[in-house]
DNA sequence: CCGGTCACTTGATATTTGTCAAGTGCCCAC
DNA sequence: GTGGGCACTTGACAAATATCAAGTGACCGG
C-alpha cells in the first residue's frame, strides 16, 4: 500500500475515529490495486472476502437476474462499498465493476471483523455507515415505487444540480445508458424522457445539462427530503 | 411493562447478547401499549423518539409521496422496527400503522443510543440487525427492478409456501390490497395476475392459496437466493 | 336477519414503458 | 484522416400496467 493512500482512507468517516494501532493493523493487511475501466471487481454470490474502498475513479454496483442487468449505484471516491456483506460474512448481493480507471483498496474481511470486535469506536462508525446505507436504499425504493420514470429523472437532475453547488449548467456524472438503468428505464425511454422535460426548462446536449426553469422542474419533480436528501 | 413481555423481548437477537444490567435499564424506560387495528404509530418525517418492538399483532410500514401510498413491509412479532432512524437520531423514513390489534413496546431512542455506546455486545447486535435490514432492502430493490409484477407475485407465493413449512395449501398473511401495494402493483392488476397464474398451478380462493404444480411455478418465478432467501 | 360498507373482481380503455429496427454522430485506433 | 464501433436517438409497434366504472360477495353492526 502506497504511503499517500493511507491518509485518504483514514479520513473516511468509517475509519477516522478508530485507534491508530488497529488502523495500522488494518492497513498492513490491505492491498491496493489500480484497475482499467470495465473490470469486474466483484461478482454477486461470491463470499465477501474484502471490504472495498475506491480511492480514485468510479465503481458501478449492479445486479443480474435472468439475463436482465440493472445498475444499483455508482460509488465515487473516497467511499467504501459492500460493508454489510463483509460484516455479516455473507455473499455479495451486488456485482461491482470499474467504469473508469480506478484505484481500489482491498481490506480483508477477516481483519475488518476482528477489529470490529475489538475497537468500539470502529464498531460505532460501522453502525453509522450501515444506517446511512440502509436509509439510502429505503429512499431508493420509495423513489422507484412512488414515482414515474419522468419524475425520477426530474428529481435526479435536481439532485445533480444541488451536488454541482447549484450550477444551472453541469455535466452528467454517468453515461446515459447507466443512468437509464439506475433510474429503472431503458436507454430509449431516457432519451424520450429527456425530450419531454424540455417544456420544463431542461436541455441536455451530450453530457451537458442546462436547467433554465428551476421552478417548473420542481413543480414536476416535487422533491422530498425523505426521498432525495442525502443527509436525512 | 408487564412482566411476561420482558422475556419475549430479551429473546430477540438484538437484545439476547447484552448485559442484564443494561437490559434492565432499557426495560425500565420502556412503555408497552396495545393498539386497535388501523392505528398510526409513526408518521414519516417525525423525529425517531422510540425504537419499536411488535409483541403481538402486526404492523405495516408504508410511505406516502404526492398522494400516492405504497406498502414497504409488514412487521410480525417478535421484531423491532425503525432501528436505523433511532440510531442515527434522524427522522423516520416510513410511517407505521397496526393492521390488527397489536401489542407494541416503545423503547426511548435516547436510552437505546446511550446503551449502544456502553454495551459492546448490544452494539454488535445492532450492526448485525442493520446489516440484515440493509440486505433485505437491497433484495427488495432487485426484485422491483429486475422482475415483472407477475414474477414478483410468483416469487412471493413460493416464499410464503416455504414459510408455511412447504405446505401446498396455505393462507395469505396479508390483505390482497396490501399485497398488491407491497408488490408494486394495483389491486386490479393483482387480481388479474392471480388469474394468469392458474396455468402454473396456482389457485387463490379468498385468502387460501393452493399450489398444485410447484415445478411450473418455479420455472416462471426463477427464485434466486440473492433475492428471495431471507437468510443470505 | 337485514342492510350497508368495503374489499375484491371484471371489463373496457388509457397511459406508461419496453422492444425492435433503423438511423446519426461522436470518439478512437490504425 | 478515415473507418469502424458504439452510445445515443428516433419512429413504429407491442406489452405491461394503471385507471375508470360497474358489479359481486363477504363481513359486521344494528
Amino acid at each position: 500500500m502506497r504511503a499517500d493512500d493511507v491518509p485518504e482512507i483514514r479520513e473516511l468517516d468509517l475509519f477516522s475515529g478508530m485507534s491508530e494501532a488497529y488502523f495500522q493493523d488494518l492497513v498492513r493487511a490491505a492491498y491496493v490495486q489500480t484497475f482499467p475501466p470495465q473490470v469486474d471487481l466483484i461478482t454477486e454470490g461470491d463470499p465477501a472476502d474484502f471490504l472495498h474502498v475506491v480511492i480514485s475513479g468510479s465503481v458501478e454496483l449492479y445486479c443480474i437476474w435472468n439475463r436482465h442487468e440493472t445498475s444499483m449505484a455508482t460509488v465515487r471516491p473516497v467511499s467504501s462499498f459492500i460493508l454489510a456483506a463483509t460484516i455479516k460474512d455473507g455473499p455479495y448481493l451486488m456485482s461491482a465493476r470499474t467504469t473508469e480507471k480506478s484505484r481500489v483498496v482491498l481490506l480483508p474481511s477477516l481483519d475488518v471483523r476482528e477489529i470490529f470486535d475489538k475497537d468500539h469506536n470502529f464498531a460505532r462508525a460501522v453502525v453509522r455507515e450501515l444506517a446511512n446505507c440502509y436509509r439510502s436504499v429505503v429512499k431508493d425504493t420509495k423513489n422507484l415505487k412512488l414515482r414515474s420514470s419522468l419524475e425520477r429523472l426530474a428529481n435526479y437532475l435536481i439532485r445533480s444540480h444541488l451536488r454541482a453547488e447549484g450550477a444551472h449548467v453541469f455535466e452528467l456524472a454517468i453515461e446515459k445508458r447507466r443512468l437509464a438503468s439506475f433510474l429503472g428505464m431503458t436507454p430509449e425511454n431516457l432519451s424520450r424522457a429527456i425530450k419531454s422535460l424540455r417544456p420544463y426548462g431542461v436541455h441536455i446536449d451530450g453530457t451537458q445539462v442546462t436547467i433554465t426553469d428551476m421552478e417548473a422542474l420542481q413543480t414536476l419533480a416535487k422533491p422530498s427530503p425523505l426521498i432525495d436528501d442525502y443527509a436525512t
